[in-house]
DNA sequence: CGTGGGCGGATTTTT
DNA sequence: TCCGCCCACG
């Protein structure tokens, strides 16, 4: 048993982790240990070595992005493609079951899945067709609780109100929503999973089907797991798989959206004996930026305990740079990427991390002027746009009657005389016989007046004959029919300037999607449905150019799994990162620390940490303390490039750009946070001043009166 | 039926 | 400040 060439090039650990016996398996593997390669490794081991069979390998991941990444790798490693694995998403993989077993699980087989875009329509709708005041019953908030409820695999009959009202018309409108789901056939990405859980707890037959058949279940980044991923994973495995894990407690950052850490230990639990590996060779980072990340999350309790260590050199300081303002900040990276594009770097090279996609702004800007390039991840994907999801919609009215929330997307779109009194008709209709809009639609137009009837009955023939015109034409030849004879590229055409042209390439692109879709055969689905769903799990590209070499933007959520020679890490300020949110909770606080773990780690070379003293948010000044993040890296590993002055600096008074550094002092001595004495109002502490001289606006928090302003010449103040 | 002004709210994100 | 949403008006 050796394949030499599979544990060439690795670590003494990694080694030991690829070729471990088959049993249980964790290994934990810090940043940039090389965790990739060693699921990748470990899967052509199991191959080419313990002759399994692919066909019984599968391996699961979070994004599609990793998905796609470790397809690759392995079927560059095996030579072959990787078809009878199964490799893919959470998502991906319980879509896949459910195709396969529609029928066991009580789904209609034209089920759609819809993105959480749709999910909060629907639950609008739910809320306003009871007459709910939606600033009580928040449609977010409904929807945070119902999803967090199917994270925990709960349904809304497994909830008890606890004599609580609040809660039980929450858990009302769960109940109507998933009632409304089930009718239209749309299933929400909790629900996939979800059901997929209850498919394999409540059909012996499937999930021993299963449990034969993927013997080996490997699972990447399983930190991030929450209750429902897990206890499915665990159903998967029973008593016989073998489960090989790999993840970073340090790395959980995504408890909010109901990962669960604890799954770590659960696990081991479970597994007793699961054999540990630990990754702690870091390949990235320079000496000093490692170590400065692990003195950083040895502040946080309950680890499991890993140190990183490198073997190359120290490198360079942290660099610290403590900015005037937001556009001091931004000026202060600005001239560090020319630096480094001077010295011949590429521009992608460098990465701006902040803490809330807000902040990017002011970055753009600054480099908008200094005309540099970048690229900001985040935005709005391909599949997300509005103009796309219009035409989806088409397609899904014409594959699935029933699909309510698409009929009303479209119904009248582009407009054909269907307005709001045609539609409430047709609802009314709808709810008292619990029937989709498209029938109702039918059974309404002779009741509704004969234009009216005219139009309703113009665009169920529209609908009907679509689908008679495409129904036997390729996937991508569908999609061109649609788009045009819906009317719908001529309504975006009108749009004006580039905006209406865009729209028109956004959809005309989506033809080339189509043509270039590959059907996943395992499913058994048609193409039509597949390529919907297609749209909704991978939800495509972020509109920035990727072919240009660019300054990268993301928040440091986004840059786990990246790594970048230079790395901005910005506005660490307390109240920003950590967030104001975090602050109160321990488990929150725990939490923002790793998310800087996280940005740290990201560094192979240089780190640069910033923050502003002064910073525009939601329209006013506001003044931050350097993030309590920065006080625990300890100082040998840190070089700050302009010390901060004084605690409490003299009021500025801002130029016209933000390159001026310029201090005055007050008449009065007035500052920032000083204390001052008001005849009137008593004592209080300066919270901002706007203005010059004796004209000068004083924001003054008044002990016993709070926050007033007034005018410095006529306030009268005196400092304490 | 489409737009503009007023109003409130404002982490993090994948699927 | 800025953005998105709702309602009122043309």
């Amino acid at each position: 048993m050796d394949a030499p060439h599979l544990l060439a090039g690795l670590n003494d650990e990694q080694r030991a982790a690829v070729s471990a016996p088959l049993a249980p398996t964790l290994v934990l593997a810090g940043a940039g240990s090389g965790k990739t390669r060693v699921l990748t490794h470990r899967v052509a081991w199991l191959v080419q070595v313990e002759h399994v069979s692919p066909h019984g390998i599968l391996a699961v991941t979070f994004t599609n992005k990793a998905a796609g990444e470790m397809r690759g790798r392995i079927e560059s490693m095996l030579g072959v493609p990787s078809a009878p694995l199964w490799i893919g998403t959470f998502h991906g993989i319980a879509h896949r079951l459910l195709r396969l077993h529609w029928r066991e699980t009580n789904l209609p087989q034209a089920f759609q899945i819809i993105d959480s875009d749709d999910q909060l329509r629907a639950i609008r709708k739910i809320i306003k067709s009871l007459e709910l005041d939606e600033s009580r019953w928040v449609p977010k908030e409904v929807m945070w609780f119902i999803n967090a409820r199917k994270d925990e695999g709960l349904r809304a009959k497994d909830l008890k109100d606890e004599g609580d009202p609040n809660r039980r018309q929450f858990i009302k409108l769960y109940e109507l929503y998933q009632e409304q789901c089930d009718r239209s056939g749309s299933v929400d990405f909790a629900e996939l999973l979800l059901r997929a859980y209850e498919l394999l707890r409540d059909r012996p037959d499937v999930l021993s089907h299963y449990r034969n058949r993927f013997r080996h279940v490997l699972v990447d980044e399983f930190q991030d797991t929450n209750t429902i991923q897990y206890d499915w994973l665990k159903l998967l495995v029973g008593p016989t798989g073998v489960p090989f894990a790999v993840g970073d407690d340090d790395q959980s950052i995504y408890r909010w959206r109901g990962a669960k850490v604890e799954n770590l230990q659960q696990y081991r639990r479970d597994f007793p004996g699961v054999q540990l590996f630990r990754l702690e060779q870091n390949y990235r980072s320079t000496g000093n930026i490692l170590e400065a990340a692990n003195a950083l999350i040895s502040n946080n309790t309950g680890r499991l305990g890993k140190n990183l260590w490198t073997s190359g050199e120290r490198g360079e300081p942290v660099r610290l740079y403590a900015a005037f303002n937001e556009r001091d900040e931004a000026d202060f990276v600005v001239n560090r990427v020319r630096d480094w594009t001077l010295k011949g770097g590429r521009r992608s090279d460098c990465a701006i991390l902040y803490r809330s996609n807000a902040q990017s702004r002011t970055f753009e800007e600054a480099l908008l002027a200094a005309r540099i390039p970048y690229r900001v991840y985040g935005g709005l994907r391909f599949f997300e746009r509005a103009e796309i999801k219009d035409a989806l919609a088409y397609l899904r009215l014409i594959f699935n009657r029933v699909d309510d929330a698409s009929f009303e997307r479209i119904v009248n779109l582009p407009a054909r005389g269907i307005g709001t009194k045609t539609l409430d008709t047709v609802r009314n209709y709808a709810r008292a016989n619990a029937c989709s809009m498209w029938q109702a639609a039918g059974a309404c137009i002779s009741e509704l007046g004969n234009r009216l009837g005219q139009s309703l009955h113009g665009f169920l023939v529209l609908i009907e004959q679509l689908d008679q015109q495409t129904r036997n034409l390729p996937l991508h030849e569908q999609v061109d029919h649609v788009i045009n004879a819906t009317g719908l590229v001529a309504y975006y055409k009108q749009d004006k300037g580039d905006r209406g042209e865009a729209k028109v390439e956004n959809l005309e692109e989506l033809v080339t999607a189509a043509r270039g879709f590959e059907p996943d055969e395992a499913a058994q689905m048609p193409a039509l449905a597949n390529f919907l769903s297609h749209a909704v799990l991978e939800s495509g590209e972020d509109q920035a150019d990727e072919w240009e070499d660019g300054v990268q933007m993301m928040t440091l959520h986004s840059a786990k799994g990246l790594e970048f020679p230079i790395v901005f890490m910005c506005g660490m300020e307390d109240g920003l990162f950590p967030s104001q949110r975090s602050i109160t909770d321990v488990g929150g606080l725990e939490e923002e620390r790793r998310l800087c773990y996280v940005g740290t780690t990201r560094a192979m070379k240089q780190l640069f940490m910033s923050y502003a003293e002064q910073r525009r948010l939601h329209g006013t000044d506001t003044y931050g303390t350097p993030s309590r993040f920065i006080k625990e890296i300890p100082p040998e590993f840190i070089e700050e490039i302009r010390p901060r002055i004084q605690v409490s600096r003299p009021v500025y008074v801002p130029r016209s750009s933000g390159s001026g550094r310029m201090e005055e002092e007050r008449p009065g001595g007035i500052r920032l946070g000083q204390r001052v004495r008001h005849q009137k109002f008593g004592e209080g502490v300066v919270f901002n001043v706007e203005g010059d001289g004796s004209n000068a606006h004083i924001q003054i928090n008044f002990e016993r009166h709070g926050m007033k302003t007034l005018v410095l010449g006529y306030a009268n103040l005196e400092p304490v």
